[in-house]
DNA sequence: TGATATAATTAACAGTGTTAAGTTAAATTA
DNA sequence: TAATTTAACTTAACACTGTTAATTATATCA
């Protein structure tokens, strides 16, 4: 009698494919030039099926970027086994963050500018992927003034600050991807350890 | 005759009127929140007026952000008279961008992420007012090296470093604004100490 | 088969930016 | 002053938008 349990994979499956189909158009058109219209063209349901899977628009992007924070947590969780070199750790993950954002840009844009915009309060909360990656970062820092590599800062002010640093080189190169740029990876490299070099003194 | 002029000065004082209106509205309620019939019912004109005086409703906001962005240059190049002490004035310029970026977070947005998004290649370019807070912000950091303030690093990068460092917390801030910061001004401040200071060492 | 629950759709609402056509008021000319 | 031209503004409409309520189709169970 396993007629329920198909369903329920039925079901999941059309939740998976609406979903797929919507952050493939969300990352290529823009949240705003997306509407629950195209959305369900491409999957060839009616509009209002959408509602059936989903809450509102708003929940649709909410859900496709709470998939890209698990994807970047999950690559920045593989650096962090080694504790000997915070330090280094911090530094390598900074690098990660970034070229994780340059490598999907779209979609880093839609999680961390174009979400907020949107869904105001939500991304940061308890419990959520986005609150594990700060806690990643967190950690990371404490370890470092554990280690007295760091001098004594306030944790969260410093996870912050070194967050602000590499989320601003990020969305730069991204925006302005054509401006004439001393050299990427130069960039990058002086913006992180600029600011790892500043919590040591 | 001076009817024409008369006439003229009445278009531009609409014009005026109009921009102060979006303005205010844009700030108040976002950008996305705002429509042209609400302008309008402001002012007391019909929606379609305003087409006479603005493109469209990007050209609109496109305009404010202009006026700001002016705004913006003219607070800092206050800041810029005193020569003697180029890194307190550096550190200065920097709590001074960041609070802008606060102060209009839509003009900011606008400028720094939407634009370049959607009209690549504008916004820096020879000319623009965003190309010359970036001269002004790279003749700071020149100074801070020829003062041997800062040590010999490659001036384009160190200050393409430190706008990243701002417009990360900048951007932050804005975006996440309901997320439990350590303290506004803290985070602003320790973002700009650092990296200073990491520019120092 | 017929009843029931679930899935998907149709029609509609109130709103959006924007355009073309029409109207009113003012300035210019005869 | 009266007719005509010109500028300023408005009305009506189009093609969209996200979203809801009511309705139809479909699949499961007795």
């Amino acid at each position: 009698m396993g007629t329920k349990e198909r369903r329920a994979r039925q079901k999941e499956q059309l939740r998976r494919q609406i979903l797929a189909a919507a952050r493939e158009l969300f990352v290529k058109e823009g949240y705003e030039n997306v509407s629950m219209r195209k959305i369900a063209d491409k999957i060839e349901y009616s509009p209002t099926t959408i509602y059936l899977y989903f809450k509102d628009k708003a929940d649709l992007l909410d859900s496709a970027c709470q998939e890209t924070l698990l994807d970047l947590l999950n690559t920045l969780e593989l650096l962090n086994r080694d504790k000997s070199d915070p330090v280094e750790t911090l530094r390598k993950s900074g690098k990660t963050y970034v070229e994780f954002g340059l490598k999907y840009p779209q979609d880093y844009k839609l999680t961390f500018v174009v979400r907020p915009q949107f869904q105001k309060g939500l991304g940061l909360e308890k419990g959520t992927v986005g609150e594990r990656v700060f806690n990643y970062l967190r950690a990371m820092v404490s370890e470092c003034i554990r280690q007295k590599a760091f001098r004594q800062v306030d944790v969260d002010t410093a996870g912050q600050a070194l967050w602000s640093a590499v989320h601003g080189v990020t969305l730069l190169l991204i925006d302005f991807s054509d401006f004439p740029w001393t050299e990427k990876d130069k960039l990058v490299d002086t913006v992180i350890h600029t600011m790892i070099e500043g919590l040591k003194a």
